[in-house]
DNA sequence: TAAAATTAAATTGTATGCAATTTGTTTTCG
DNA sequence: CGAAAACAAATTGCATACAATTTAATTTTA
């Protein structure tokens, strides 16, 4: 680098494509999940729920790097519409256990086409994705290494 | 894939891992910016000012992907803070300009220890540090692409 | 076993982030 | 020229995000 000062150049950060390509995506989705009028945090969270039919609020927030805080609010909306339910376990009354309705399965069918309408969006190769992944999961390992002690 | 259904699991996406990498890279980002009293997105802001000096709201909402609504009462905190004035052009009243204060140029000083810090936290190798950058690029200009026609 | 510590959600407060609209200014063009 | 179109910020409304605190339930431990 020429001078000291050109680390803190935005051009020479790591973080910023990442902030940046993250919301760009973000972004790209919106017109598919208009179409089944869910927002990309309740879109993710419908992914889980699809996953595992059932989880607790802990889970599915380490699952989605989120706290209670921010889904407590979004959970409530999706029962609103009827993806979910929410209830507290019988064996362990802390635990709230969101649970996935006929509703939010039948979702999960007009969801199907999103992954890949997306894939068409982001211009990488088979090879280039599939790196791409490798570095983010091995900056979010360290991350929670760093997390975690 | 097993079925057709698989490519709606969270670990089959790519939006995922770069929207959870984004939102842990700002997470380990806090305790540094703390120490000199910015957000993240104040941060990035500073980083444009460092470079430029002068800018108006449109093209640092060009280059940070920010929109008015998120810079405007930015801004005006960072302008309480003491690091940048707001005035409109002389020769473009709609043309708000954006300016460093020496208070602002001071604070770089004090931030010049935090790209140094980060790079510490991202476990990545100088290679692969390069090549995420890079794949990062290719999707934002897909993202550009797509924007503009 | 009862107080202390731990845990899980919810709540509160602050800061984005963005779509859509409004306001004020400038440019275009009939 | 002067109305219409284009443009730049600001404003409004809604949806995250997350730190910090509070509340309620469970586990630990003295």
């Amino acid at each position: 680098m020429q001078n000291k000062y050109d680390a803190l150049k935005l051009d020479n950060q790591i973080c910023f494509p990442l902030y940046a390509c993250s919301k760009e995506i973000v972004r790209m989705y919106k017109p598919f999940l208009d179409d089944i009028d869910l927002t990309y945090t309740q879109y993710i969270t419908m992914m889980v729920m699809w996953e595992t039919e059932e989880i607790n609020v802990k889970s599915l927030g380490e699952r989605l790097y989120l706290d209670s805080g921010t889904l407590t609010p979004l959970l409530k909306k999706l029962e609103t519409k009827g993806y979910v339910v929410r209830n507290r376990s019988k064996t362990d009354e802390r635990n709230l256990l969101v649970t996935l309705t006929d509703k939010g399965r039948e979702l999960k069918k007009k969801a199907i086409c999103i992954p890949e309408k997306m894939a068409g969006c982001v211009h990488l190769t088979r090879d280039e994705a599939f790196e791409l992944y490798r570095l983010l999961h091995k900056v979010l390992s360290a991350a929670e290494d760093e997390k975690n002690g």
